[in-house]
DNA sequence: TAATTTTGACAATTTGCATTGTCAATGTAT
DNA sequence: ATACATTGACAATGCAAATTGTCAAAATTA
């Protein structure tokens, strides 16, 4: 309903180079930390230390992975139901219908756990969100449809999703320092990447589009969270549409501000 | 800078008039529960309550009261400096160079304490924001910025506060389940009333904007939080330009979707 | 000045949870 | 079947902060 007005919107869809699309926006990949570190305590019978015997059929690694990918499904359910603050290691064990021990044998404490989580959910994410953009490239239009509905979609699917990325995730930035603040910033730094694409003619206007593209995240972010906790009252197409609208009214702006030659 | 691109901006100019302006974008106002409750221990003095005498030419309730702003004024330096989280009773009460017992004459808890902390500082932000847009009126471009002004503008004198509603905030969400949540969604609603007015003609429309207020809301908090985080790293006039080219990017946008006869 | 209230410093208790430890039951290898 | 690793339930301990209590010094009234 919205496409005439839009169709402005592609003028500079030729600059949009599919393998510059996705090396760019790929480029935001978070180092893989949320592997069990090298423990010192692997079946290397060192000493006197227990000769590590099969259980149920798996080796000693096998039921510490299975503990812990337990752990991690109990963490998302814990702290995207009640909320990081309400949530105690105990809460955790029992949702994992496992014992105190075991949460200590993959974490040292309740955030270390809350930060993995984290990290898996927003990987998960983004890569959904970066792949929706790209297959719908070069089309502005429909590359900004695609993304948003990505996010949406998924916060929808899963909303637990939504509290523990886009409340608790705040917290954590205090909590664990700067590791999360990074990657709290990723999604400022994917859509910046996006920016640069649709922009390309804008190197010095880098600092701006930065600021920017936080602002569309914090708006998009914002409007997903009232949706999410409204229990998705709104129609989806009507959530969507004002997410998309912030896009391409952005887009539209910053042409007239900083028009091309071709344009000016 | 802008000017050129921005003139088609305030066509609907004269459909904003003052005095709705005002009616309209102070209906947003908090009953005040910043004050305190009433005392069961008041100096009535019953039974063998003790009388209540003066001291250092105060009344107990002057004392009292005090007191309690003293410990909001602690409360505003120790939570906006090191995050709720990591404040107990105690720090405030020496911040507030009172002692405990104090706190708990005025506060059952940490969290009344940061509520009250947290809706004056809202009250007062929105207040100022207000102001700062009604006495620009009629004119749109300078509505917005005076009122993004005013917030940038009240962060920047005082990152206490940036950190209490900002940051902090989205947990005390949680303590204290809808009271604070309301007053959340208090931002909301006076863009709300704003898009309203800069809209009148769309009222079949109000869920659609309601939706798009959020997300400006969050636009600007994001970006607003940035700047803070990064120590005011970039420029003030940046920072609000960034700002209002959603706001303007959006007028534009919307126009576009919707457009009214005088234009269609 | 004497009687009494108010205050401030700080000790005592309580609470909630993390973290560690014990032990019997269960599964596994030989 | 025997010996021992592995597990689960739950008790024991530790700890930090909340909350309450004590008491003597300072201020106030008469």
């Amino acid at each position: 309903m919205t496409s005439k007005a839009l169709k402005q919107l592609t003028p500079t869809s030729d600059s949009l180079d599919q393998k510059q699309l996705e090396t760019t926006l790929e480029q935001s990949a978070t180092p893989d930390e949320s592997k069990p570190k090298g423990k010192d305590n692997a079946n290397n019978s060192n000493k006197k230390t227990t000769p590590s015997r099969q259980f149920k059929g798996m080796s000693l690694e096998q039921r510490q992975n299975m503990r812990r990918e337990k752990l991690i499904e109990a963490g998302l359910q814990a702290y995207g139901t009640h909320g990081f603050f309400s949530v105690t290691v105990k809460d955790i064990c029992k949702e994992a219908k496992l014992t105190e021990r075991y949460f200590y044998e993959s974490f040292k404490r309740s955030e270390e756990l809350f930060k993995v989580v984290y990290l898996k959910l927003i990987d998960d994410l983004q890569l959904k969100i970066v792949e929706a953009v790209m297959q719908h490239s070069p089309d502005l239009k429909q590359m900004i449809t695609a993304g948003l509905s990505a996010l949406l979609n998924n916060l929808r699917d899963d909303p637990r999703t939504a509290r523990i990325l886009f409340v608790d995730a705040v917290l954590v930035h205090e909590l664990h320092g700067d590791t999360i603040h990074e990657s709290h910033t990723r999604f400022d730094q994917t859509i910046f990447n996006f920016l640069n694409i649709v922009f390309p003619d804008q190197q010095e206007n880098k600092s701006q589009i930065s600021l920017i593209a936080s602002g569309l995240n914090g708006y998009v972010v914002h409007i997903a969270m009232r949706w999410v906790l409204s229990n998705f009252k709104q129609p989806f197409e009507q959530v969507l549409e004002a997410c998309s609208l912030a896009y391409l009214g952005i887009y539209q702006q910053f042409n007239h501000l900083h028009p091309t030659k071709s344009e000016s």
